[in-house]
DNA sequence: TCTCACATGTAACTAGTTACATGATTGC
DNA sequence: GCAATCATGTAACTAGTTACATGTGAGA
């Protein structure tokens, strides 16, 4: 098994869902953390079939395409739950703009400080889309929030990460501008 | 050119390595946002001569096997310097604990609370290495840190952004457990 | 003698990206 | 007619991981 795959049972676990909705929520809001194009998803929808984990039924419709839905099984469900809290290794993290600051003695000051400016805006960009899907969130169902174990607690608590994660980022881009403001004659 | 190569590069912007060398930077400390594994170092390091942006000379050691040490060129330092501020996509972020933590509702909630319990432990460990690195930045090239363009200034401000990062992601974790223990009896 | 750190490589595999490929239906 | 969204697939390539492979010298 793959993460892809436990993404895509975790996924299915929620709701019966095609390839397409799969791919799409790959992008958003789960694609946050675990991008997919549907170029793996198709063939690992296959693959979790094979082993038993998904069925899929042909859905007809009569405005758009045909589709495939696919829904988790019992044996499915147990995978995943299973997987959850199973033994991880450390994950690897690679971060190309950490790696570059590593080597920002080397730069041009104005490109460089393009560079985090622009950074800075993305990372802001992002919060606001998280901080956006939070107050949905809260606006939406309150309760799930007291609800540890429903699953529209487990997306909050994603987003909590993905906010939390984005405030710090664009903190720490901004301490680099003013560091490397502070000093501007000097380049 | 790979981002495996500009990162090689930087390092040896600094001072000439060896590939051995240059793995065991690529553990601690740059491995910490770029980890790369000799298997995969040895060959760029060859691309990297044929491409005419380092060289190398075998340097006998009387206690210890040959190694080769390499240096950048000219050449290479032009490439590197245009790299770090060069266009950048947008990085793609997979961070398994996170789309586990989408699928929190499915879990036990004993098992649960171990994971982001060791989790919460790591970020800790990980806190505490790279603040021990800033303390010893601090202690031993107080000057450095005022000279933005200096390569000191830059791993400082890697583990400024290290020592957030781990900062942010431990505060996580404890809210996660915070949540999830406050529901003690309802899982 | 055995283990550890130093030192350098190759081979096989896996996950993920980019590009290729097709086709339905809606709206401009 | 053309572009956009929906819908599903395959092929080729790239980066990164794991495993295989070899050899030196120091110290216990």
């Amino acid at each position: 098994m793959t993460t892809l795959g436990y993404a895509l049972l975790g996924l299915l676990a929620r709701e019966p869902l095609s390839g397409y909705d799969l791919a799409r929520q790959l992008k958003h809001p789960v694609g946050f953390f675990w991008p997919a194009r549907h170029s793996q998803i198709y063939p690992e929808l296959a693959a979790l079939e094979a082993a038993g984990l998904v069925t899929h039924e042909v859905v007809e419709q009569p405005d758009r395409p045909d589709k495939k839905v696919y829904a988790i099984t019992e044996q499915g469900q147990t995978v995943v739950r299973e997987w959850v809290t199973s033994p991880m290794d450390v994950p690897s993290v690679r971060d190309e703009l950490v790696l570059r600051t590593y080597c920002l003695w080397l730069a041009e000051p104005d490109k460089l400080r393009a560079l985090f400016q622009e950074h800075a805006a993305r990372h802001a960009a992002q919060l606001a889309e998280y901080e956006g899907y939070e107050h949905e969130c809260r606006e939406h169902a309150p309760e799930a929030l007291h609800d540890t174990w429903s699953p529209l607690f487990a997306k909050y608590a994603t987003l909590r990460r993905g906010i939390s994660y984005e405030r710090e980022y664009l903190e720490w881009c901004n301490w680099v501008l003013s560091c490397i403001t502070a000093q501007d004659t000097d380049g």
